[in-house]
DNA sequence: GTAACCGAAAGGTCGGATGTTTAGTATCAC
DNA sequence: GTGATACTAAACATCCGACCTTTCGGTTAC
């Protein structure tokens, strides 16, 4: 295509290059504009897509700036595409998962500090079947976070997080919700922090795997369920 | 924020409500910009902005349409992020890749169809030591996708050869090149093959265990040398 | 020394004009 | 009738210039 997309590459390559480094101001909009030969309008465009995507911080009466670029930063914008994919994605999204946070948690096992197991024993001990489903999809939310972060693997950790957006972790617990499930599924919880009390990797990486593989086989089911009702 | 931003987040509704659906076209940008109440000018901050993570295409002298929202083309998007990661973050998306990788290859030795593993033989015939950096890259990254795809899990493979942008697998194979690996890691690649080829999951994901754990562990050897000079 | 003020700079938004490309239609040659 | 060609309307691409709002930092008043 045209001006915006080859502003847009040249904008990435001058990070790249090291031209821009993390933090740094760019220079204003008109200056730029002038300099990689487009007009402002053009450039804003360039601009607000390096925005969405967690790459430049635009800050209103101040200057644009490129963003500290951390993964946590960049695989934000993940979410919002994850957001956007249907059911049969959805499953898939799933079972990658089930591979990467068995081993997250076995990973933590051996490396989470005590202080966390607290952290997590609490927040068990805050949520029950009566809770309700934006308090559970909270719960669920923080505790998986602190175990994937405890993992030591911050990319890991920030993937996993993206891949489950809230609004999918919304629908699931309402399922398991309505299914009855929930003392069952806080009970996975608790043994995933009891395994990793004892600091047993193993145990912890078996009940990580129940755990989201009883979810997946409950999406798959509802998938399935919904698909026959012809709500694709 | 502002208006721009709102109507980022008023076409994705329409999207998730349905009331836009894949494939469909969207009113002429300024139709468009009179509903959603702002001016053509910043609605195309917002049309080129979800075009760029692969939500929206936009054709010129046509009009704009909503693509597909396969994971390959929202995924797509994810690669241009991992180009901007520094050393550190390689490490961890490698760490990633090396817990995914097996586990895909695990499935495909199951599922892969007889021709896709004599394609393997032939892609594996035309690689040797003296073959160029740059074919090296193609031959690697078709070869590893091959066998993510007969996975089973499309997200999965899309989601790991975003994770292996071209640009870090030509540093790679730059690094392999020039230690002389080439032959020990084609010959990994063999053996990935060879134990597809008997159908034996345990042994092709054991195998692509050591061939990417062997790549990760000289990428943290490379990044460790370039901070102790300095490079950081 | 502190607080209020003010102005320059930067991004936010807009409207309109003009260029380019595309899809579709109408027309013409065979 | 069929195919190729020419035309036209629609839609995106780009630009210009104007004006608003926010922010930062210096200045002034107390």
């Amino acid at each position: 295509m045209a001006v915006t997309d080859e502003a847009i590459r040249k904008i990435k390559d001058m990070i790249l290059s090291g031209d821009l480094t993390p933090g740094q101001r760019l220079p204003p909009e008109k200056e730029l504009s002038e300099r990689l030969g487009l007009s402002r309008n053009s450039l804003r465009e360039a601009v607000k897509a390096l925005e969405v995507i967690k790459v430049l911080d635009v800050r209103r009466g101040d200057g644009t700036y490129v963003t500290s670029l951390e993964p946590e930063l960049l695989l934000e914008a993940l979410s919002f595409v994850v957001d956007l994919h249907q059911d049969h994605s959805i499953i898939e999204i799933f079972e990658v998962r089930r591979v990467l946070e068995p081993y997250a948690a076995g990973c933590a096992a051996t490396t989470i500090s005590d202080s966390d197991i607290i952290r997590l024993r609490n927040m068990l001990d805050s949520v029950d079947a009566s809770t309700s489903v934006e308090d559970l999809v909270t719960h669920d939310l923080e505790f998986h976070r602190l175990i994937n972060r405890a993992g030591g693997n911050d990319y890991m950790a920030n993937l996993l997080e993206s891949l489950s957006s809230s609004t999918v972790r919304a629908r699931i617990w309402r399922g398991v919700t309505q299914e009855g499930a929930v003392a069952r599924t806080l009970e996975e919880h608790r043994a995933i922090v009891s395994a990793m009390e004892s600091r047993d990797s193993e145990m912890t990486r078996s009940w990580a795997s129940i755990h989201v593989g009883g979810i997946e086989t409950w999406i798959r089911r509802a998938v399935a369920g919904s698909n026959e009702k012809g709500d694709d």
